[in-house]
DNA sequence: ATCTTGTAGTGGTATAGACCAGTGACAGAT
DNA sequence: ATCTGTCACTGGTCTATACCACTACAAGAT
């Protein structure tokens, strides 16, 4: 039962027992409402000091899997709680994490002048090149959301050579290039379709739909993608929990 | 400039260095983009240990007030980010945040039995008495929202006394009972508004309008309210900023 | 039986130090 | 003029320890 850190290894010891435990808990191991060890116990199980446990439940508690009682032994939250943790996820994640089989149909895929719209989300000169990708997403073979993204295009220089029909975009950014999208700013809005729009979602036009605009940046907060969603209304809502 | 912390007060240093650091950015002394001093500078002008500043500094960028960048100083946040950080309000602060006046007409105010719906919501037995309120928000002297909210009788005996048209339903809450919401579980849908909900908002039948229901909860995850808002497309979005 | 009071356990706060890992600027080498 | 390495500075991780605040429970007092 020893060594169940790796001390030599680059990553954080109190990453690695947040992995350990996060672990447990989406295994099953640990289920809602257990009690989990005392700090101190983890400390000693581990050979670390208790600081260093506290830095891994304190980021546990963050995401919502574990609930904190003074007094009281730390426990695993309730499920419903952990599902929508924050954190957000890319299209491919959100439906698989439901479940549902997720596709898209690459309606546009080029390199182009950026607007100064979009030169200025990028934070790029305007003029200078990027990639937009406009996807048809589909959940489960069905139209579900229409979705256009733009990324500087010398960040990404042979991304267009990807097969992206299939492969999650987020996925591809991190094996290829190394970038892990951290941070996301998004503005939700109720909209109305219009013609082009609702031939493409197979609904009617003027009914309701999700505008989700979102900006993504990775640990250096530098800008990675801005993307826009339009989502069908009658098949997706977002959940969120909040905390203060 | 010493005895900046109050040594004796029962309050921990790091939430009296966390409001100190919180005060200067709210008031301005510190400004989006500023640069604030060096976690080692703030431990000699505090006199306290690098790691309580910490702790304060750790919660203000979790505020998303703060942002770090290792080898670089910490800097204040932008002011879209700060608006958006975690944490949800109520109607009455999350407009005030804006800089916009709030108000409210009460539509409707009374006891009443619970539906199975609203029962299962706020964990009661079917029929069990329930507040119902229903009023008309405005936003400076304008509709903007429609919202409907459910809250078990017993828990808030007296509360149909109150003036809810011009105080805040969570300081009435906090204030006479002493309950604090601290966890809001939310879906956000896109819907379009029929006539009668087009006439209260003063916009045309069929336009777009946000639907976010929220389930509220104390620190007890006792369940306070269920709200359902129907807020206009043109007045209003959601904002947030989502990380992993 | 009921109430008090330890007491041992939990998480919460705080210390003082150490070393690692990025960043940027400056001095010296080319 | 340009490269390159050093160095001082930032935040990131970690230790070992201490005491406080709150909770539960059991032993003793009533």
């Amino acid at each position: 039962m020893t060594q169940l850190l790796n001390r030599t290894h680059h990553k954080p010891l109190y990453l690695q027992i947040y992995d350990l435990i996060r672990d447990q808990i989406n295994t099953g191991q640990l289920r809602a409402g257990d009690t989990i060890p005392s700090e101190r116990e983890y400390a000693d199980l581990f050979e670390v000091s208790r600081m260093t446990v506290r830095a891994a439940v304190n980021k546990l508690v963050q995401d919502g899997l574990l609930l904190r009682n003074q007094g009281k032994a730390t426990v695993v939250a309730s499920t419903t709680i952990q599902k929508s943790a924050r954190g957000f996820k890319s299209f491919t994640e959100d439906m698989q994490s439901l479940g549902i089989v997720p596709s898209s149909r690459v309606l546009k895929m080029h390199s182009e002048m950026s607007s100064a719209s979009v030169a200025s989300q990028l934070n790029l000169k305007i003029g200078a090149r990027v990639i937009c990708l406009e996807r048809l997403r589909l959940a489960d073979e069905e139209p579900i959301a229409l979705e256009r993204c733009y990324l500087p295009h010398d960040t990404f220089p042979e991304l267009l050579e990807h097969d992206l029909t299939q492969h999650s975009l987020y996925k591809t950014l991190e094996d290829r290039y190394g970038v892990r999208p951290v941070l996301a700013e998004e503005t939700i809005e109720a909209v109305i379709v219009n013609q082009e729009e609702a031939e493409l979602l197979q609904i009617e036009k003027g009914s309701p739909a999700l505008l989700i605009r979102r900006l993504t940046k990775d640990a250096r907060q530098q800008v990675i993608e801005t993307v826009t969603t339009l989502y069908r209304a009658d098949r997706y809502r977002v959940v969120l929990v909040r905390s203060r």
